[in-house]
DNA sequence: TTAATTTTAGACCAAATGTACTAAAAAATT
DNA sequence: AATTTTTTAGTACATTTGGTCTAAAATTAA
């Protein structure tokens, strides 16, 4: 990619996560680069453009995250470095989720690739479960649909904890993510085995 | 208060749950309601005085839900009708939730009330949990901080599963509330003793 | 070096928005 | 019935925004 389109994107982006995606507008993000709104429009040709070259930007770092997973044998250690990485990057692209309602209203496409990769996401999780209670890291279902109310849980967590920590939140990055990593993380602990548990608390 | 101004609140919900709040103006509520945008600016200033105004309504029908709550002894049962109670408020004053980002942002007064309710909430359940281990429905914590962050959860849940909704579902409204009215209730599952374990499946 | 292409800035436009001001109409009070 | 207050509509204005068009400048290719 070209260096301006990319310099465009990371304005974009830093603007966006200031003040938020309704608030920022193209000729804005122009001004704080100081060229010319016409000239940024010659690069992307609207916000929604701006948004649809953030969002692929998005999903090439988190390429790495499925990489990551398989990376060991420990199922909830791989879970924690998993779940850090992606939270990380996720953190770094925040005003996506901030303003993810705003933004799949305006925009059907991306709200269309949302949904894909939701789905791409809950059946990531529900391997991981199947998986977990196959090797014996976490019991059984102690009636129907308990793992899908569960699975459930995890797409709003996943979608809105950096939602939340933007309302509720102050204080050093770090500090926060790894706060969510540990809460996200909880989720699972009620449903591990000892054998999970053992693990989990060596964490 | 005044009929016109309960109508305009009324519109303005309408609208802002339909579009955004963000996507919508004065002169559109305005327009809706065939009155002038001076009219509608003689009796709320402008967007914020709105905001206030519904945020107002929302709290005063929330007040019937700590009401509902104490009266049962069943712990289990009064908090699967008093979560389904304020489900329906919430899902009713949903583009509250939905834009609060957004919302939160542009009206720091909201945010600062908002913080105070959240605070508010946790105490409550904080109690609840605390009355459930006493009373023997809910187990003691395996490590410490377990519950905290359960409470963390619980936050997450409650401030954005109708978000999580307007994006995931569709369908009947009273199907969706009820389908994340167990979601919720099933959060509190893995942390009950076999004597919560059976209210709740009754339930 | 010249020609072609890409990038950039500036001017311009129509639409929408918040806001302020004025005056008429309606309602309430005396 | 007269007057005071409240409610309403209309107008006007400055600002911002997305978008188009044109031409100059910069870069690349021949």
């Amino acid at each position: 990619m070209k260096k301006t389109k990319q310099i465009i994107l990371q304005t974009a982006k830093k603007l966006f996560t200031k003040h938020g995606v309704a608030e920022v507008s193209i000729r804005q993000i122009a001004a704080e680069m100081k060229i010319s709104h016409s000239n940024l429009l010659y690069h992307y040709k609207n916000k929604q453009a701006l948004l649809t070259g953030l969002h692929q930007q998005l999903l090439d770092a988190a390429l790495v995250i499925n990489r990551d997973f398989h990376q060991t044998d420990e199922l909830v250690k791989a879970l924690y470095h998993s779940t850090q990485t992606g939270f990380r990057i996720l953190y770094d692209y925040r005003f996506f989720v901030i303003d993810l309602n705003h933004i799949m209203r305006e925009n059907t496409k991306l709200h269309q690739t949302f949904l894909q990769i939701g789905k791409f996401r809950d059946q990531l999780y529900r391997e991981i479960i199947a998986k977990g209670i196959e090797k014996g890291y976490m019991r059984t279902p102690e009636y129907q649909n308990e793992y899908e109310l569960f699975l459930q849980r995890i797409r709003i967590f996943s979608d809105y904890w950096v939602a939340s920590s933007a309302i509720y939140e102050e204080g050093n990055q770090e500090d926060i993510i790894d706060k969510y990593v540990r809460s996200f993380m909880n989720m699972f602990y009620p449903y591990l085995t000892q054998k999970g548990k053992v693990e989990y608390l060596l964490l």
